[in-house]
RNA sequence: GGGCGGUUAGCUCAGCUGGGAGAGCACCUGCCUUACACGCAGGGGGUCGCAGGUUCGAGCCCUGCACCGCCCACCA
């Protein structure tokens, strides 16, 4: 054993023997218990990021810690088709190539796909099992998988049966470079510098004219009326009446809205409803028509502007209004605009055709669970989050116009009957016509998605998987995902299996770059886990992401991972000194000493301490307790207090030693199961791998304060130089860590008695006070007369 | 514009139901003590964002203010 810990090369080695022990692997056995965590699938574009460490982390420390205690642990790999970001990925080839999706055609571009896929895909599954991830990757599953896309097809027509699914023409988010709809969810919101304009719209009637205000005078040629505040003095006269529209010099009418703002622009506002959304809700509730003056690829159809780009055709439209006097005004104006989350294309809104799924239904079982808290937030505060997010959820559009994902099971035939299959139909259901088409649309990402805890399992078959692993236990999630995913998942389950996919939902924060800002690869601000990890290793790394963050979105630091690589390197040179001190002796807790209950029974409160963080998820404060136990307990107190006997060769202690040694290792193997397994392999007397050792019985922890009197003392000689009066095993216990004959006092004896008495001053003073003394509670009082006694019994034992 | 979280040592953060301000890193001092110098021992350093209030006692509770961050949101 080398007197450093080099992580390289035993990390791989054990996650190799790990997975091809079958160690890993989770299998229905009704004689155990099951724990399951069906962990989030990553892209299968997408490469290992900081989130993902972190997630990883958190859900193996807990699947490791759960298959020692007995549990038959599944934790679930796989990955997502990710519909629109796959797709936009291999367009991207194409363009480097020269060609489009549109040149190659669907079905020769789904092909293409797949090649890239095979290719290039899912390679991120072999960054996981680098960060040691202890998945049983023989049940990968993929979205697109054949029997995954069953499980959504049969979704679909269940939801259709059911009467929830329907279609309607609507408004909605268009990415024009995507050419598709997207949900609200898929959406970011940037603020951009922009140009308010004012326009006066002549009244028809040759009286006068209404200004209003647009950032967007392109859309013009579709405006359907001119609205105003129904309580606003200024304008309550023209209402009824009509104005002309530029450009298109079209009459229409000026209405009264109660949802227009008075004090925004001018108070008047134009309408557009196909390519505004409120404009949109106005239209409707005043049965106005909905004319479209944008196509899907974003350029303008506007008579006498057909082609143009927007902004081409607003400087046209701004000229004509500009010859004719109409223009009042332009002024800067900053606000925030919705872009595609994954091309950062201005969104457009448009009225189109799409499919939805009714929300008021499926989601009551849900809420009810979930104010029912049978499934828990970690931390608690996500709880309201979830709730009124799916209180207030809208029905949910799931058709997407684009081509790789799953194709809804929708066929029409010439009479336009629709017909709803899980397979292709052989003839339309209402008029038996063969002639059928296929929908092209496919379906939001996120509706395979909400499947992921049973479609894994073989759903919709009754297979044994699930009838043993469902309903599962743990999801780890970021905050974000709460409305897109894991509110879906908990109806989908619901609404399909009748329970709960998961009880604990952990949302673990946001790890933010090292100066602040969030990580992000077009900010080049990223920290790759894949350097972590070839810096200080997995172990380092994955302590040193759970010991940041809790509550807080916390900024990524590098002494969190030095401190997980001492960590290690201190385990490793403590195991070196029992193991070499102690050869083979056979492991044993026979404890002779005080020195050795007390490192056992201190071993008991830190594993229960552990155990009961880590049912609450408390990540970083577990981390606190093995690093304070490992080296201020295990190696400055008990193995400085027990060297000489090993030495001497005392059975005793060498056995001891060994069983303490085993039990810190227990303890700290789901946070660093390589550093934990290697040394593990040099103990003597090994029946199996730690990774499946039984957890230890935590054992009577009544002397874990047996050594603070000591330890008080020797920091009290450190500073005085003055040798305390101690007897019998304390005696010894001080000369063998503290070394009176050897060690030099840096403090004196006068600083010592001089900092003793301001605290006895101190203490009396408090004690004098008897409106403390009457007022605060008992236990208080006492514990203060304690702390005064001690000091009055530690300036005796140095001499006053 | 809503909702949530934050503001504690030079840096990154802990401080559980109010009871003598903590950790790691960095810094200073002494030690190459035969497990570990990624070590051991000791030390310096903080009007706990600001202003009020409740209390015998406030980092913690209440009110107001100021910054910072995240999520959500149809003022064109």
């Amino acid at each position: 054993m080398l007197p450093r810990y080099e992580p390289r090369g035993v990390e791989e080695r054990w996650q190799e023997t790990w997975e091809a022990e079958g160690l890993y692997n989770a299998d229905p056995d009704p004689s155990r218990t099951p724990y399951v965590d069906a962990h989030p699938p990553p892209n299968v574009t997408g490469e290992l990021h900081t989130g993902h460490a972190l997630q990883l982390a958190i859900g193996d420390t807990v699947i490791r810690m759960k298959r020692m205690q007995g549990f038959n642990t599944l934790f679930q790999p796989g990955y997502d088709h990710a519909g629109i970001s796959t797709q936009n990925v291999v367009e991207n080839v194409l363009l480097a190539e020269g060609t489009s999706r549109q040149e190659l055609g669907r079905e020769a571009f789904e092909e293409r796909v797949w090649a890239w896929l095979h290719e290039y895909g899912g390679k991120i599954l072999v960054q996981f099992r680098r960060m040691g991830a202890s998945l049983d990757y023989r049940r990968t599953r993929f979205t697109m998988d054949d029997e995954y896309v069953r499980a959504v097809m049969h979704f679909f027509v269940h939801l259709y049966r059911r009467g929830w699914i329907y279609r309607a023409n609507r408004i909605i988010n268009w990415c024009p470079h995507h050419e598709t709809s997207l949900s609200d969810l898929e959406l970011e919101h940037h603020d951009v510098d922009d140009t308010l304009s004012t326009i006066r719209y002549p009244l028809a009637d040759g009286d006068g004219y209404i200004a209003i205000a647009t950032v967007r005078p392109a859309t013009i040629p579709a405006d359907v009326a001119v609205a105003v505040h129904p309580d606003d003095d200024r304008y309550t006269h023209l209402i009824g009446r009509e104005v002309i529209v530029p450009w298109v010099e079209r009459r229409v009418p000026v209405i009264a809205d109660e949802r227009v703002e008075r004090e925004f622009g001018t108070g008047a506002l134009k309408i557009t409803p196909g390519h505004d959304p409120t404009d949109f809700a106005i239209g409707r509730d005043h049965g106005l028509p909905e004319p479209s003056c944008i196509g899907p690829d974003g350029r303008v159809t506007a008579e006498g502007l057909e082609g143009l780009t927007q902004k081409e055709a607003e400087e046209r439209i701004l000229d004509w209004v500009k010859e004719r006097g109409q223009l009042e005004g332009r002024k800067h104006y900053r606000h925030s605009v919705a872009v595609c989350e994954r091309c950062k294309t201005r969104i457009e809104p448009r009225i189109s055709l799409q499919w939805w799924c009714a929300m008021d239904e499926i989601k009551q079982p849900a809420l009810q669970a979930l104010r029912e808290r049978k499934i828990v937030f970690h931390p608690e505060s996500q709880h309201r989050f979830a709730i009124d997010s799916l209180e207030n959820a809208p029905d949910w559009n799931i058709s997407r116009q684009i081509w790789w994902g799953h194709q809804i099971p929708v066929w029409t035939c010439p009479d336009g009957h629709l017909t709803v299959e899980e397979e292709t139909p052989p003839a339309c259901a209402e008029c038996g016509s063969t002639e059928l088409t296929r929908e092209t649309d496919v379906l939001d990402t996120w509706f395979s998605s909400a499947l992921w805890p049973f479609a894994t399992l073989g759903w919709p078959e009754e297979t044994d998987d699930l009838a043993y692993f469902y309903p599962g236990h743990l999801q780890t999630t970021a905050r974000e995902i709460i409305r897109l995913w894991e509110n879906r998942m908990i109806f989908s389950g619901l609404e399909l299996l009748g329970e709960i996919p998961f009880s604990d939902i952990v949302i673990h924060t946001t790890v933010l770059a090292r100066d602040g800002r969030r990580m992000s690869k077009s900010l080049k601000t990223g920290i790759d886990p894949l350097e972590l990890i070839e810096q200080y290793g997995t172990d380092a790394t994955r302590y040193g992401l759970m010991k940041n963050s809790l509550t807080q979105d916390v900024r990524f630091s590098d002494s969190a991972l030095e401190e997980g690589s001492k960590l290690s390197n201190k385990l490793w040179n403590a195991a070196r000194l029992i193991v070499t001190a102690c050869g083979g002796a056979a492991p044993a807790e026979r404890p002779s000493s005080l020195e050795e209950r007390w490192i056992l029974a201190r071993l008991s409160q830190v594993q229960r301490e552990v155990e009961r963080l880590l049912g609450e998820f408390d990540f970083a404060h577990t981390m606190d307790e093995l690093y304070h136990l490992t080296f201020d307990d295990f190696c400055d107190w008990y193995l400085e207090a027990i060297k000489v006997r090993l030495y001497d060769g005392d059975a005793g202690a060498r056995a001891t030693a060994t069983a303490a040694l085993e039990r810190l290792l227990k303890l700290l193997h789901p946070v660093m199961p390589h550093v934990t397994e290697e040394i593990w392999s040099y103990l003597p007397g090994r029946r199996t791998r730690l990774i499946v050792a039984p957890w230890p019985e935590a054992g009577d922890e009544s002397e874990a304060g047996a050594l603070e009197r000591v330890q008080d003392l020797a920091q009290m000689f450190r500073r005085s130089g003055i040798v305390p009066a101690l007897e019998g095993e304390e005696r010894r216990i001080f000369n063998a860590v503290v070394k009176p004959e050897r060690a030099k006092v840096t403090g004196n004896a006068d600083a010592e008695r001089e900092r003793l008495r301001n605290e006895i001053a101190r203490a009396e003073a408090m004690l004098a006070n008897d409106r403390y003394v009457q007022n605060a509670p008992a236990e208080v009082v006492a514990a203060e007369r304690e702390k005064l006694e001690r000091y009055l019994r530690e300036l005796d034992a140095i001499g006053d």
